[in-house]
DNA sequence: AGCCTGACTCGGA
DNA sequence: CTCCGAGCCAGGC
């Protein structure tokens, strides 16, 4: 249970249909603050099942480089099906669509 | 072990 | 707005 990998999943299985959530946030929820690129590094390990992937944005809001461009594509799909609007750069609206997590406190 | 790479992010220049 | 450097972690060689 324990398992980072499952945390994140679980994370992810929490981003409600029509939202999508950073990296960052993703690994918050997930109990790992600052391992976004952790979370990266676990959606790529998926085969398939039920966990919403596409809805993990990075911070700026579009859809992450890909080593294979065509799941970026498949990515735009399924959020636009699922009635997220992409500018012309290819970027969602956070402020729209993300979701809305409790800031953790900055700590400098 | 060391070194490189990759679905990341943040603060500063 | 862009570019950089520093943290981050797992795998492959």
């Amino acid at each position: 249970v324990t398992g980072a990998y499952e945390r994140i999943y679980e994370a992810v299985r929490r981003i409600p249909r029509g939202r999508v959530a950073t990296y960052g946030q993703v690994a918050e929820l997930a109990g790992l603050p600052g391992r976004a690129r952790q979370v990266g590094y676990a959606l790529a390990a998926l085969r398939e099942g039920d966990v919403p992937w596409h809805r993990v944005v990075n911070a700026r809001g579009c859809v992450s480089a890909r080593s294979d461009p065509t799941f970026e594509e498949l990515q735009r799909r399924l959020l636009r099906r699922e009635g997220v609007a992409l500018d012309r750069a290819g970027r969602v609206a956070l402020s729209r669509h993300g979701v809305r997590l409790r800031r953790r406190a900055r700590l400098a």
